[in-house]
DNA sequence: TGCTTTCGTTCTCCCATACTAAACAAATGT
DNA sequence: ACATTTGTTTAGTATGGGAGAACGAAAGCA
């Protein structure tokens, strides 16, 4: 890390950007590969029969495709994730009691990963997908569980980017706000990472460390005002604080 | 494929039995997979710190483990299916109403992969994971909608692997199994996979080719007799019509 | 049908690179 | 403080991955 582009292992990476291609593609050819990723047919051809005899790719009339053992070392790890378990049924009151999407999020690196969701209709952001801490309600809600000198070494390292004209992007802001994100163990995102989405979020801390958070989003016509504010901020905060519970 | 074991990118091949490793232990350190794997410490470190740069595998408090991009690659590719999204909603009745687990599964060369699962409680299958054709009630549903010519040719290809006493093991015997399925469009699983489970199947076929299965399954001392055989046959075989066509 | 084009696979050769081995550094426990 | 274990880094060589062209096969078209 903190070296040039340039990875250790290339055919590993060359391995994965096929992977991606072919999952951003949803399945291609070799010549199509070829061009786009700019190798030579004859590698992308090895690394396909790779991936083939390993079980992660498949020839599917004349085409090439990514297999679901993706989806099983996916849901594996998520099976694993003790967050996860405590969370699920903790998310599934709080789609129900709400109306809204529920969503449990797990930090990695610099992002909120969208672990599992209830009442997903057209949102935005994917299970599996993350987003940056700073720019969602779950992500700052963990951020303000965090200390301060780590608040610092986010935003040194990895920059506060723009989402949208509401994202908070000045670090003295995002201080503040944690601030009083911590007072209430309450996080709110009006329109911060996609401008017709709104969102309150709790984390869920463990011995003092943010291990998750909470989150409950909906359309911004919808979410506003004092249910919002009052209603759901509340029923957010008690499932975070049940979930934390049932991690002990 | 049908070369010898050995691979046509070496790098990629351990690049991924590292993945499984990590995913096998759920986290583990340079040494420790170098001693299992049998390649040298360096390798190993190359291997880690390019996935790490890839975004695959994160150094978590000393030891490397799997981040959830395969969560996201996964969930992707299963989202893009269109017999997922046309089952859903089936799959989720069917589970209320029978009281038991209702899959769905989707032909993978010679397996049946598990793509959906409502109602899981300790079921010996995961989402993700694939299992024989010929060694469940879906696949054998699945099976029984292909020529007799495919049939064969998965026999001769994969062969009839046992996974209990009450597999079919027998080419004869299935083919005569797969025609009295075809006749109800319903095929049963009595211990076949794994003996405390009973299974009934009914095949979604879509333009004459079976694109998946629908199933529901229960411990042997709940699912047997009248119950197994009328009562949830029928409504598992309804659920794969709707799907059908919803499919068109 | 026969021609053209396009794609996937195979082949060969050569240089880059991925690996082994050993030394180094850092952390843990006694 | 020492010993032990682990992760990281550094050379250096042999291997095997990749470019390119040739081959084979399938599809489109007249």
């Amino acid at each position: 890390m903190g070296d040039t582009d340039t990875v250790a292992v290339q055919a590993t990476a060359t391995s994965f950007r096929i992977v991606e291609e072919l999952y951003d593609r949803d399945g291609s050819g070799v010549t199509e590969l070829a061009d786009a990723l700019d190798v030579s047919k004859s590698a992308v051809h090895n690394h396909l029969s790779t991936l083939c005899d390993l079980g992660y790719v498949k020839n599917a009339a004349g085409t090439y495709e990514l297999t679901h053992q993706f989806l099983q070392i996916g849901f594996g790890t998520r099976e694993r994730n003790p967050v996860y378990h405590a969370a699920r049924s903790e998310i599934r009151m709080l789609a129900r009691n709400t109306g809204a999407v529920a969503n449990l999020v797990v930090p990695e690196d610099a992002e909120a990963v969208y672990l599992h969701r209830i009442g997903a209709r057209d949102h935005p952001v994917a299970v599996g997908d993350g987003v940056r801490l700073h720019a969602a309600a779950a992500g700052k809600a963990i951020l303000a569980s965090r200390s301060r000198e780590r608040v610092d070494e986010y935003v040194s390292r990895y920059g506060l980017d723009r989402e949208t004209d509401r994202t908070v992007t000045d670090p003295a802001t995002l201080r503040s706000e944690l601030r009083s994100i911590r007072d209430r163990n309450i996080a709110f995102d009006r329109g911060e990472l996609d401008e017709n989405w709104q969102c309150v979020a709790s984390p869920i801390v463990v011995d003092g460390d943010p291990v998750g958070a909470v989150s409950v989003s909906g359309p911004s016509d919808e979410m506003q005002g004092k249910r919002l504010e009052e209603d759901t901020a509340g029923l957010v905060s008690s499932a975070a604080k049940t979930i934390e519970l049932e991690l002990l």
